[in-house]
DNA sequence: CCATTAAGAGTGT
DNA sequence: ACACTCTTAATGG
């Protein structure tokens, strides 16, 4: 099934034993991995995997480094980015707890053309690249999942060149403050995620200085409330119907 | 607990 | 983009 293990059952059982989170009794139900556990190729293969701790700040994938594997987010959010030429960040997306990092490492590409940095203490799984590889090619389902997630993320990607493109600075600051609301909801009347203006402009392909004053704008027209580096949403509706004709992509 | 310092938010040019 | 002030969070005695 999978040769180059079928022959160290022994070795699968220790291991197994030793982590303390396996799959199968992992709480994230839009994993991939975990919705295809049914399959016993995939539930060999997870014995293999691999758990990386990460401090916040920490990058855990380079741009432009070797591909090794597959991440996913077990516990944390993570920002995930590609540099510009002069050194501007452009981030690509958010990641939360489910979602899977470094998967455009895989096809043709030999290297990742992504870094991606943990914005929280994070828990990721990892699985090499090798071994997933044969586990593509052997279920069907597994393969078939990740293909709808590739679509799905081709879709987002393309949404995402049509906000860089035709909306103005105010509109992708506020394209991307619905973003993060919509993806990580409020707390105590606040966007849960907090984030810098620094990266809330990586992320809207802005500077920091207009992203600050979109802000203050937004804040004079009583449609946000903000403390510190916390945003609040106030006139959710009112956000929205601003570039409503943009006809934006749902959910990310 | 308070004082110092560093980081990031705002603002004007 | 840069220079500057103000606010807040982190550090250390």
């Amino acid at each position: 099934m999978i040769s180059s293990y079928s022959n160290s059952a022994s070795i699968d059982q220790r291991e197994t034993s030793l982590i303390t989170t396996a799959c199968t009794s992992c709480t994230n139900k839009k994993c991939l991995i975990n919705k295809n556990l049914p399959s016993p190729v995939v539930r060999i293969f997870t014995k293999h995997r691999k758990e990386i701790r990460c401090k916040k700040g920490q990058q855990f994938i380079m741009e432009g480094a070797p591909v090794t594997g597959l991440f996913f987010l077990l516990k944390g959010t993570v920002k995930v980015l590609r540099t510009g030429l002069h050194g501007k960040e452009q981030i690509v997306r958010f990641a939360k707890e489910g979602e899977v990092i470094g998967h455009r490492g895989f096809g043709t590409e030999e290297s990742y053309p992504i870094g991606a940095i943990a914005l929280e203490d994070s828990l990721l799984c990892y699985f090499s690249k090798d071994l997933l590889q044969e586990v593509l090619h052997t279920a069907p389902t597994f393969t078939y999942d990740l293909m709808l997630f590739y679509a799905n993320e081709l879709n987002k990607s393309e949404a995402k060149v049509k906000s860089l493109s035709q909306m103005t600075v105010r509109e992708r600051v506020i394209d991307t403050l619905l973003y993060v609301n919509r993806k990580f909801g409020q707390q105590n009347g606040f966007i849960a995620l907090v984030l810098s203006r620094r990266e809330y402009a990586d992320y809207a392909g802005t500077t920091e200085e207009q992203v600050i004053r979109v802000l203050s704008a937004l804040k004079k027209e009583q449609l946000i409330t903000t403390k510190g580096k916390r945003i609040g949403i106030v006139h959710l509706a009112l956000l929205k119907k601003e570039i409503s004709e943009h006809n934006f992509y749902l959910d990310s």
